[in-house]
DNA sequence: ACGACTTCTCGTACTTAGTACGAGAATAGG
DNA sequence: CCTATTCTCGTACTAAGTACGAGAAGTCGT
């Protein structure tokens, strides 16, 4: 579709019937139930008795639900919000993906919508231009900070997604437990012998926070252009 | 569902009617119409048509269509191969890191259905392996050497997306140009003035080869422990 | 060779989700 | 109040996953 009428949303007419909703009240609606049961829960007929509308009354403010997901991820990647640059580029950085950890972790949904997604939004723009704005003092050019922004974008999601399963394995213990169970024998085959090794270690239950403060570290330490 | 079921295809029981298909071949016409037409187009009639068989057979080899995905994402994940290590544990990381980009070139719907996904099949735990026997001279504990693996391959898998869509930018010239106006439009507000500048700069067309070897350089220098 | 048992095949049908269509309702301007 | 316009939403079609169960095609014991 085009991008206009994607992120503009049209002028109220002065005719006509006057609407009984909105896209942001749709939108909010929308992230309500991703947040609490999943991005397969939102479903359009769910969205609309969500906002007690007949389910064809949504496709006045979006036109399909791919439209209505875009909508979402603009919506919520603007939580993420943007501090003005300090002059420190790393310390920076380090910020907006600090902020962007928090949003991927508030709404449990975005790292799953996001991939395969080519967002323009308002508000993902302007995460992108504050990210330009915190890498000016690096001296590195506008596609190498691109580069490097969308290297810590994807770092963060996708480390974010690897908390969560660390945390979700012990919730169903019994998955966790035949999982377990079928990677012994899988791994007792002999094929994997530093994995056999690396189930038997003890799993020293790292802080979250520290792991994910290290890893962005190197991260951020690799951007620096010459090493 | 028990991961022993998943992976382990059940021994051809002596009895009864004898299966006309396999999961084998099952997964590879899978593969096949993914890579010819996209994920959208897997579905179990498809597949059940493009093996000759009436849809329903299908779940006597596949629990569900969920189950099918793994498989082929396992069986193309084998697909990196492993070459023996070298003792040069950044140069071997290089290679597996190459290995994947040219899977994930291969088979374009891989990086979507990878993420959110938890999968073991024997495949993906040899290329685990590999990887920790790789980073064994790096000195890493287990824990951190899988995170760096992990690291190494969400960067690889999140940059091939990335150079599919610069690619495929160009090709729908029509998009693009509604995009780029969009953007122009967008920017214009005054209110994102680094991606003016940056949508006003000739777009040096660089070396996707040359840009994924930087990037990759600096992802695997930022994993040195201490910087 | 036959009957019992087992396993695979697949037509039918149910369910859920997205969404096209079009009749009716609500509003502003003439 | 009439008309043009815009929004509402019931109805219905389509596509896709998959439960069910009758029948087909084997093996084995007798």
């Amino acid at each position: 579709m085009d991008p206009e009428t994607l992120w503009n949303e049209p002028a109220r007419p002065r005719l006509g019937r006057p609407p009984a909703h909105s896209r942001a009240e749709i939108t909010a609606a929308a992230v309500a139930v991703a947040d609490a049961e999943g991005l397969p829960a939102v479903t359009m007929r769910r969205v609309a008795t969500e906002i007690g509308a007949g389910v064809m009354s949504l496709y006045t403010y979006v036109r399909d639900k791919e439209t209505l997901l875009e909508l979402m991820i603009d919506h919520v990647v603007g939580e993420a919000g943007t501090a003005p640059p300090t002059g420190d580029w790393r310390a920076d950085l380090r910020a907006v993906a600090l902020a962007q950890r928090v949003v991927l972790r508030r709404h449990p949904w975005l790292a799953e919508a996001l991939p395969q997604r080519r967002t323009f939004g308002p508000h993902t723009l302007a995460q992108l231009e504050h990210a330009l704005a915190v890498l000016e003092p690096s001296g590195m050019d506008v596609r190498a900070a691109m580069e490097a922004f969308s290297l810590v974008t994807s770092f963060v999601s996708s480390h974010v997604t690897y908390e969560r399963r660390q945390r979700d394995a012990g919730a169903s213990a019994d998955e966790l437990r035949a999982q377990v169970r079928y990677l012994r024998k899988a791994v007792e085959s002999g094929r994997y012998p530093r994995l056999a090794r690396a189930l038997d270690e003890p799993d020293g239950d790292h802080d979250p926070e520290a792991v994910f403060d290290r890893l962005l570290d190197r991260v951020i330490n690799g951007l620096a252009p010459g090493g």
